[in-house]
DNA sequence: CCATACCGATGTTAAAAAGTCATCACTAGG
DNA sequence: CCTAGTGATGACTTTTTAACATCGGTATGG
């Protein structure tokens, strides 16, 4: 494709903060990187980018340009496959940066249904924090991005919001796996294993408890939803995670989840957005619509 | 510049219908011309244009294509620009779209105000009707339009509307120029030079004496308003402008204005806007500020 | 019904652009 | 003070783009 190389190119030796790695990147020589580069700042008259003795920076002109750039390449990626799409066949790339839970069940079972119907649609599939979610979105690297809790940055437009009750998961023979919800108080009777701070989930809990004296002290904390999801199975410990995380059908596995009760722990929200203005590409758009259907028909819209 | 030059060549074969004129608007031959188009439906697999016995038509794709590409070259300019502006000079072209009663008095004066701080930038003032003006704004050949009466198309974007009372225009020592305001009832008593049907002024008209039992009869029609104004002084004759085509400072000349009294015809309305959803370049952007704001401090914001 | 004029496509050749290679000058870091 | 990494640049090659000449096709006007 040779359209639009020299933003490929300006975006590239960006985001390598080097025009030597950006070229081995993009498969030329650095000096034919470096002789578009002049040619370019030559052109608008400008520095693009500050020469530092390790590598080069954007200048203020060059983070007008690069944006310009992304939304270029962006826009017409979305007209290729508004081009396809009228052509018939549904093709393109849908880029998701989203948070741990929706990796294990919702995600590839979503991305499954898509690909079912139209298999030319790749996917990327990219955890991704909050802030990095965000950032995604901003620099045109994710077309969606699904996150746990408060978002942040104002250019994020929300397609859909639901309600996720924290739900206590446990092996199937531990006590409270006989009741249908748990209280708070109950789960403090057991070791837990707890989520890092810097999650949606623990920051509920924290919530919870703070306000209330019961004091929740993990024996266990991880960053991993997925170690955390199988450590209470092995140790017979309790974890708590949202519905969105956990298997929908109630396999009649080892692990069980039950909700935690409302009274105690407020709920949380999961947001799917894009970048707030940014006409997505078929593709992503479909996606999106299909996620939102799907959400909405299992959890209470917010 | 080179950068997007397909997407210029693109345009200029839309616009020119044919390869071969478009080719020598843009001085190169017509091979070179076709070569760069077929290369870009080979990279895209679709055809871009339809071929004719006449020339060449937008396929359907085309159509698609086309509004990226104006937007793109649209989006350079106004990225430019700010470029342009943050190394401390503004730089940049201001083109506008507008009606008949702007070109007198009111744009040349509002250009040359804004071109005194900044010399720099340069001016494009076409004259269009309403629908024109829309479309010049849908196909980037127009920043700002400025029409009179109602706006139709949806992707209008008001930046202020003004109210405009119809004046009478006459000679000094016209009858009527000893009274302050003039009802439409004195009018029809002497002969009257009217714009054709196709301007607001007119159909202002046409609708205050549809609903009564006055009737307007014009002794003279003629699309210029130039014409009619200058007429209205030779043969001693009325005619009705909007104060904005009227020169602002009472210039003791030989041509008075006077308002026609609101009970009898409508005020219309100006309107200036711009591409909804369009980021202007800044020279754009900062013209239209000026002019929301003289507009304003002169009449009635609606 | 043909002559003409205009259209887009294409083979060949020339010019221009972009890429490669080798190498320089510079600077941070050990 | 040396090394490893950076951007810049001159000389050369390859690729791309444009020019020129020309073909085949189709409306249009006498």
């Amino acid at each position: 494709m040779r359209y639009l190389v020299s933003a490929r190119y300006i975006d590239a030796v960006v985001k390598a903060g080097s025009i030597r790695q950006a070229a081995e990147a993009l498969s030329i020589t650095s000096a034919a990187l470096n002789r578009r580069i002049l040619a370019m700042e030559a052109e608008l008259g400008v520095q693009i980018f500050e020469r530092l003795p390790r590598g080069v920076r954007l200048s203020s002109a060059g983070e007008l340009l690069i944006q310009l750039f992304r939304r270029q390449m962006s826009d017409m990626e979305r007209v290729k496959s508004q081009i396809a799409d009228l052509t018939g066949v549904r093709r393109g790339h849908v880029s998701i940066a989203c948070s741990q839970a929706l990796l294990p069940y919702f995600l590839p079972e979503q991305v499954a249904v898509y690909r079912k119907e139209h298999p030319q649609v790749t996917f990327g599939v990219h955890l991704r924090d909050r802030e990095a979610a965000e950032q995604a979105l901003a620099d045109y690297t994710a077309d969606l991005a699904i996150v746990f809790e408060p978002v942040r940055m104002s250019e994020f437009h929300t397609l859909i919001s639901v309600r996720q009750q924290v739900h206590a998961v446990m092996s199937s023979d531990h006590p409270l796996a006989k009741k249908s919800t748990v209280r708070l108080s109950e789960c403090v009777m057991y070791p837990v294993a707890l989520p890092t701070r810097r999650y949606g989930v623990r920051h509920l809990l924290d919530m919870a408890t703070q306000g209330s004296n019961l004091s929740l002290e993990p024996a266990v904390e991880s960053d991993s939803f997925e170690f955390l999801r199988y450590h209470a199975v092995a140790e017979n410990i309790i974890t708590f995670q949202i519905p969105v995380g956990l298997t929908t059908g109630n396999a009649a596995g080892t692990m069980v989840s039950r909700p935690v009760d409302r009274r105690d722990v407020p709920a949380g929200l999961i947001y799917m957005g894009q970048l707030k203005g940014r006409t997505l590409p078929v593709a992503a758009a479909r996606f999106a619509a299909q996620l939102t259907a799907t959400l909405a028909n299992r959890y209470e819209v917010m």
